[in-house]
DNA sequence: CCCGTGACGCCAC
DNA sequence: AGTGGCGCCACGG
């Protein structure tokens, strides 16, 4: 059977969110609140972490070019995830200073 | 209902 | 410029 989902906007919010992000071209980057109000939903950073963490293994989608407000990867510095992050923005032309994009990236 | 958690963000120090 | 504190939201125990 289908599930029912809680409540209709949580669908609704990550197809907002990846809708937004599918727009963002290569060699940018957007932070977390920056693409949750682009996607129209102020103030809801955190929820656009979730939805990028449930994206599967295999998605299409360009979630690397998530960033922080500051310009940093969200993951620890140490991890596998933060060197998968890093080198697929590298690979696009995205420049890092002290493990920080430069402002201009900004989508 | 209260509390902790999280791929966050802003503002004081 | 780095760190800490708190606000913000949704969820689960």
């Amino acid at each position: 059977m289908m599930d029912k989902p809680r409540t209709k906007s949580a669908n609704e919010f990550s197809i907002a969110v990846i809708n937004c992000l599918s727009d963002i071209p290569a060699g940018k980057v957007i932070a977390y609140g920056q693409l949750a109000a682009m996607a129209g939903y102020p103030r809801q950073a955190r929820r656009v972490a979730k939805v990028l963490k449930e994206l599967p293994k295999d998605t299409q989608l360009a979630w690397h070019r998530v960033l922080r407000s500051d310009g940093r990867i969200a993951f620890p510095i140490e991890s596998g995830h933060y060197q998968l992050q890093r080198s697929l923005l590298t690979e696009e032309g995205v420049i890092f200073n002290n493990n920080r994009v430069i402002k201009r990236h900004f989508f």
